[in-house]
DNA sequence: TTACGCACTTAGCAACCTCTGG
DNA sequence: CCAGAGGTTGCTAAGTGCGTAA
């Protein structure tokens, strides 16, 4: 059968954007237990040489012109070290801690600096948004009437109405208090003939946000009224059967101690509870929770035995599952009506979706990665704790009985509805609004025309830091590496973290000289650095990727004299950097750069994966593969589902099958064919038809099914879901859709739908990025 | 000039739900 | 009709980046 490992990202291209990582483990630990096959992948040379003509300037092949200069890049180097010698970041307090346990994370894969094209250069005229309508309902001011909040009544009738045209500044300002109620006109492709009053009207309901004006200074709402948060329910205690054991010995714990207890009871099974860190946060916390005499006795953890609290919660999951239908149509319903009540709240006049109405349950800290605080205790939330926000005019919601809140603000320049302050970090946490909702869809809107604006830019910034990496300052040069660095592989920013609270992980201003390893020559390239750090939640990002040789010598200066746990950049951090960035365009963080470059990579490859005549099974796959560069680029990792060897098996053994049925199908074909030769008749005609059909209809089910394992192989250690979600701007996906004529639904379930209506409703098929 | 608080986006995991095919 | 694979959703941790106070 076919299982080619094919990545778009082997296509080729001059400048390497792509890494390898995916390949490599997420984290030492999970390391360990993994087992990882090292595909080398085969890069197709024809699309290599015509991507070298295209785009020789961009990066990796810049060698001769950078080679001049050494010489004087030598003799500036005493000078540049000391030059501004101000400020050097202290981050020594650890360091010795880190010599030791930087141990592991080794093991290699195969780098080859996966290749994509870059697209530079091309500018599409801004959309303006701008205020037009033709249909100007009489603004309803419906802020202190809550009975007005449930229905949003777009009951007009419509018109056709779209000379929308976006503007990336937020020029102009929303009329407030006004809800211009849009109607529109054109149900886009929307010919269905069955069915079609039931879809009308649900589209009538919807509320188009994007056709309206944004608000400008800061102000997020004008109306915002809730119910409040949903608390966790309280402990129930163990019933008197399930007993807990210390050193062999039955002991009633009294219930605060028992509720932690069966915190870490019901995590026997998970790895949690073998690590040290983990056991020994949990027992001092447990501690804490002890009555005195529970605290004398119990003094060692590795004496408790929880093994029959875990047995009762696996009981209790599985009665869950054998619950009869009616019992769990009755949960179900429970749930309904406790999201119809909490689950919405209405802003300026419409009823939107919260993301998170239910309270964090008390529980214990699960961090990712090495996190020194894992197995903390998370405690209890009460309404003591709660910060409400809501409008003045609103109903403020009603604490739970005998209970109050901690405050109550009217904060309009804030987008959340309740908050409180977490115990584990001291950080705050917060009850916002689903993605779908406007105050959520105008970030994210707004978020891609900051990227597009610099891709109107991105040429000249990069001719700008290449120009910088020869800079007499060392902080203009650090600058300058790190923020290729950040193009090209689309690193995290890096901002510092706070020793000993948090895992040691890094992004690329906080990059050690531990994290990189420089090679004159490696596989056959010159100049090639070789990245192995844990980033974002810990995930392994490992790359060798080859460098322009400036840049390679200008690594060795930033690491010369210094230890491995010193800073590869220790003039520069994000603050810096992101102050530099605002100079060379408005609104530019080194985040944007992660989201140009994903988008531009999602375009650039279905233009180039795409093939025309292929079948919507075979463009899904391109889609997914263009969209699979964009998550090894950005470095979406997941760890291979746990039934991956044996779900692929099945779908082999369907293959195969497939594949007799096709042998099968051909065998009765050719039968019948010869039948038809001797008899002639109309009988054995149809037959051969009919035949003929048959064997089509199982060759293109087995494509189909080769197709499907193609992409699941494929996509076994990489998560597209990120990208799509956070970094591809949606109208590429729609204008792609609309182009092929492929449905939406293929592309976006139902909550992403949601999240990017503005996106569905707004780009047409020739949208350009 | 750094440290910190705050708000908000981005992230992977796992529980849950749904659909498929035996 | 049922099991289980696989998709979906919920959850909450971990980032980014801004503004302000020390």
């Amino acid at each position: 059968m076919v299982m080619v490992m094919f990545l778009p990202s082997q296509l080729s291209g001059s400048d390497s954007r792509l890494n390898d990582s995916h390949k490599s483990s997420k984290s030492d630990e999970k390391h360990k237990h993994k087992e990882h096959k090292h595909k080398e992948h085969k890069s197709k040379e024809r699309d290599k040489d015509r991507e070298k003509s295209k785009h020789s300037s961009s990066s990796s092949k810049n060698h001769s012109n950078s080679e001049y200069k050494e010489s004087s890049e030598k003799r500036h180097k005493e000078k540049l070290k000391h030059r501004d010698g101000s400020s050097d970041k202290h981050r020594h307090k650890n360091k010795e801690k880190r010599k030791e346990e930087k141990e592991k994370l080794h093991s290699s894969s195969s780098g080859v600096g996966d290749k994509i094209k870059k697209e530079n250069g091309f500018t599409s005229p801004p959309r303006i948004k701008q205020e037009v309508d033709d249909e100007y309902l009489p603004s309803v001011k419906v802020e202190n009437k809550p009975t007005k909040r449930a229905r949003i009544d777009d009951d007009v009738d419509f018109k056709p109405k779209k000379p929308k045209i976006e503007d990336e500044k937020r020029t102009k300002k929303r009329k407030a208090e006004e809800v211009t109620k849009s109607k529109k006109g054109k149900m886009k492709g929307q010919a269905d003939g069955a069915g079609k009053k039931k879809k009308k009207k649900e589209e009538e309901d919807k509320w188009k946000w994007w056709e309206e004006e944004r608000y400008t200074d800061g102000v997020k709402w004008k109306f915002l009224e809730h119910k409040g948060p949903v608390f966790a329910p309280p402990y129930i205690p163990l019933p008197d059967k399930v007993k807990f054991y210390y050193d062999g010995k039955h002991i009633k714990l009294s219930p605060q101690a028992e509720e932690v207890a069966t915190f870490f009871g019901k995590m026997l099974d998970h790895e949690y509870t073998t690590k040290d860190i983990f056991r020994k946060n949990f027992f001092k916390d447990w501690r804490k929770e002890m009555k005195p005499e529970e605290k004398s006795t119990i003094v060692d953890l590795n004496k408790c035995d929880f093994e029959e609290m875990n047995q009762h919660f696996k009981d209790q999951s599985e009665a869950r599952k054998q619950m009869s239908k009616e019992e769990k149509l009755k949960l179900k319903e429970e749930n309904e009506k406790l999201l119809q009540e909490y689950g919405f709240c209405i802003m300026d006049n419409h009823k939107e979706r919260i993301a998170n109405f239910r309270i964090e349950p008390p529980g214990l800290f699960r961090g990712r990665g090495n996190h020194p605080k894992m197995g903390m205790l998370k405690r209890r939330i009460r309404p003591e704790d709660i910060i409400i926000n809501c409008s003045k005019d609103s109903k403020v919601p009603v604490p739970p009985h005998g209970h109050k809140w901690k405050t109550i603000r009217h904060d309009n320049k804030v987008t959340w509805l309740v908050s409180w302050t977490e115990n584990i970090q001291g950080s705050i946490k917060y009850i916002m609004l689903n993605p779908s909702s406007r105050i959520k869809g105008e970030k994210d809107w707004q978020k891609y025309e900051t990227a597009r604006r610099l891709k109107k830019c991105v040429d000249k910034i990069r001719a700008q830091y290449r120009e910088d990496w020869k800079s007499k300052e060392m902080k203009v040069r650090q600058r300058a590496v790190a923020l290729y660095f950040i193009d090209k592989l689309a690193l995290r920013a890096g901002n510092e973290k706070e020793e000993g609270e948090t895992a040691d992980t890094v992004g690329c201003c906080s990059l050690r000289v531990e994290h990189i390893k420089l090679h004159t020559e490696l596989d056959g390239q010159e100049y090639m650095v070789e990245f192995d750090f844990l980033g974002k939640d810990s995930i392994r990002y490992y790359n060798k990727v080859p460098v322009e040789k400036r840049v390679f010598k200008n690594l060795q200066l930033f690491m010369e004299n210094k230890q491995p746990e010193d800073d590869l950049f220790d003039r520069l951090n994000t603050s810096i950097l992101n102050k530099h960035l605002q100079e060379l365009m408005d609104g530019l963080t080194a985040k944007v750069f992660r989201t140009y470059n994903a988008s531009i990579t999602l375009q650039q490859q279905l233009k180039e994966l795409t093939n025309p005549d292929e079948n919507v099974a075979a463009k899904i796959l391109s889609y997914n593969r263009a969209n699979r560069a964009v998550a090894i680029l950005c470095n979406h990792q997941r760890a291979p589902p746990k039934t991956f060897e044996k779900s692929m098996q099945n779908l082999q053994t369907k293959i195969d099958a497939k594949k007799d049925q096709i042998g099968m199908a051909r065998r009765e074909l050719k039968g019948a064919k010869a039948d038809h030769k001797v008899k002639k008749d109309e009988k054995t005609r149809k037959s051969v038809e009919s035949k003929k059909k048959a064997l089509q209809r199982v060759e293109e089910q087995l494509m189909k099914l080769e197709v499907q394992a193609t992409d699941r192989e494929e996509n076994k250690q990489i998560a597209l879901g990120t990208s799509k979600l956070n970094y591809l701007d949606p109208r590429i996906s729609i204008a792609w859709c609309k182009k092929w004529d492929i449905q939406t639904e293929k592309i976006y379930n139902k909550t992403q739908r949601e999240k990017f209506a503005w996106a569905i409703d707004m780009a047409d098929e020739d949208y350009e990025f």
